[in-house]
DNA sequence: CTTGGGCGCTTGTATAGACAAGTTCCCGAG
DNA sequence: CTCGGGAACTTGTCTATACAAGCGCCCAAG
C-alpha cells in the first residue's frame, strides 16, 4: 500500500498518523505489540523516513506509542486509571451558583468519523457523526469547552437544536434514558484553541474530562469538557454504610 | 551567535528552543512580538531551516508561540466545582494492572498543625497533626506523591507504621469505619519537590486529588496525591437505573 | 479612487542523505 | 562454558533542497 497525497489535501504523516491509531484501535496492534522500523515503513508506504519519523515521533507524543532508540517502536501500555463520579448539568451548577449561565456555539456540523472517533462511538470509520463545539460562560467568564461528536443514529436532529437555550446534554436526555456513562479525567495544557476559547493563559493547566454515554446499549455521545484549572475543579463527596476493606 | 552541537549533548532544536523561551521569559519578546523568520533564524543561528522549523513548531505545540502560514511567528497572547468518585487503593490499583507496587517514604513526622491543616482535619491551629509524604512507584516508576496530614486522635501509632509495607490508607481503613469523603480534582503544574520525586518536567500537567475522610464524624486525615498527567489519569464508569432528568 | 493581479515573503510538507547513539545478538577468543 | 567485541539494526538528529500554500503589499488597469 503506498501512500500519496494526491488531492487529498491531508499530510501524509497524518495519514501515517491515522493508519496507526487505526490498526491500534482495532486490536491489530495489541499494548506491547513492535511496530514495523522507520526503514520498513518507509518502504511499505513509500514515504520517506523523515516522514515516517515524524508521525511516529506525534503519536509517541500523544500517548499511543513508545519508542526505544536501538531498540524499537511499541505500543504504549495503556495510562494507569483511577476511579470516579457523577454527571451534572453544567447549565444547573452554575445557577446554583447564583450565576448566570450562557453558552456560545462555535461549531456544529457534520463531519465523517476518524479512526479515533468511530472507535469511540462504536462506528464505522468514514461514517458521518455530528460534531458540535461549544463554550459554557458564568456570567462573561469562559469556564468550560465541550467538544462533543453525537452519534446520528440516537440524534438525528441534533444539528437543528438551538443549544444557546438547551444544553446539549439537556437535549440528550430528553431523547432517550442513560443506561451508563465512562469518565476519564485528564491533566493537560491547552492547546492554541482552547486558549483563545477559555483566555487562559498557555502555561495554565486545565482538567479535561471525557465522558462516553450509553442509552439502550448504544453510544449516545462522547464529549471532551476543558476546564481551566486556574477557575475550575471537580469535588464531590460520598457517603459509605460500611468500611472500606 | 552560532549554535553548535559540540560536546553538550543537547540537541540543536531543544537549544534554540530554550533560547526563544528565555528571551519570551526575560520579556525581551513580548506577548505578540513577531519573531524571525525560519530563514533568518538559519543564518543568525547557523542551523538549517528544518532544525529552526522542528523548534518553532513543538513550541507552538506547547503554546508558546502563533504561527500563520505566510504571516509569520508570534510570541502568543496570553473557583467554581462540579461532581465525584469512589476511593481506591493504589496498591491494589497497581497489582491489577500486573506491576508491582513499591513506596518510599520521604516524611513522617509530628508537626504542629497551621492554619490550613488545622481547618481541613477540624482541629485547633498549633495543635499536633502527623504528617506522612509517599511516593508509591508502579515498578521503577513514580505514579504519585501522597502529601497526607493526620488526625492524632484517631491514630496514635500513625508513626509508628512501616509504610513501606502496609499503605497508609489500609491502615487508616483498619482502625475505623469510614463514613465518608470529600474530593477535589484541580490541575497545577508541579513545584520543584514534586517534580523531583515523580521525576518529570516543570510544564508536564499534573492532577491534583484531595481527600477528606471522615469515621464516626472525626475528620481522619487530609490528603493531597499528585499524579503526572502524561503517566496517570482517574477514570470510572457508572451504570444507571433511570434516565437523568 | 477602487479593484484585482502578481510578486515576494512566510510557513507547511516532503525527500534523500548523512552521521550519532543505543540495543540486540552472534561468534570467536579464552 | 563464559565473556567480550563487533556487526547489524533501530531510533535521534541535522542538513540541503524542493515545492505547496497562504498572507500582504504594491502597482497597474479601470
Amino acid at each position: 500500500m503506498i501512500l500519496r497525497k494526491e488531492r487529498s489535501g491531508t499530510p501524509l504523516y497524518k495519514q501515517v498518523k491515522e493508519r496507526i491509531v487505526a490498526r491500534i484501535l482495532a486490536g491489530e496492534w495489541p499494548q506491547g505489540q513492535r511496530l514495523p522500523s522507520e526503514n520498513q515503513l518507509t518502504g511499505d508506504l513509500g514515504i520517506s523516513r523523515m516522514t515516517a519519523h515524524r508521525a511516529l515521533r506525534e503519536l509517541t507524543g500523544e500517548g499511543w506509542l513508545t519508542r526505544i532508540q536501538g531498540a524499537g517502536t511499541y505500543v504504549a501500555e495503556s495510562k494507569a486509571q483511577s476511579a470516579l463520579m457523577e454527571i451534572r448539568n453544567i447549565r444547573e451548577e452554575i445557577a446554583e451558583r447564583g450565576h448566570t449561565h450562557s453558552c456560545e456555539v462555535v461549531l456544529l456540523a457534520e463531519e465523517k468519523a476518524n479512526a479515533e472517533v468511530a472507535h469511540a462511538l462504536e462506528i464505522d470509520a468514514g461514517k458521518p457523526v455530528y460534531h458540535s463545539v461549544l463554550v459554557h460562560k458564568e456570567g462573561r467568564q469562559p469556564i468550560q469547552v465541550e467538544d462533543r461528536h453525537v452519534n446520528p443514529a440516537f440524534a438525528p436532529n441534533y444539528l437543528k437544536q438551538d443549544f444557546t437555550r438547551v444544553t446539549a446534554f439537556e437535549y440528550l436526555g430528553q431523547l432517550g434514558p442513560l443506561d451508563a456513562a465512562e469518565h476519564v479525567i485528564e491533566a493537560l495544557l491547552p492547546n492554541e484553541t482552547n486558549r483563545g476559547l477559555l483566555r487562559c493563559h498557555a502555561n495554565e493547566p486545565c482538567l479535561l474530562l471525557t465522558r462516553r454515554t450509553w442509552s439502550n446499549g448504544l453510544v449516545v455521545s462522547r464529549v471532551r469538557q476543558i476546564y481551566p484549572g486556574s477557575r475550575y475543579r471537580l469535588a464531590g463527596r460520598q457517603e459509605y454504610n460500611q468500611a472500606p476493606h
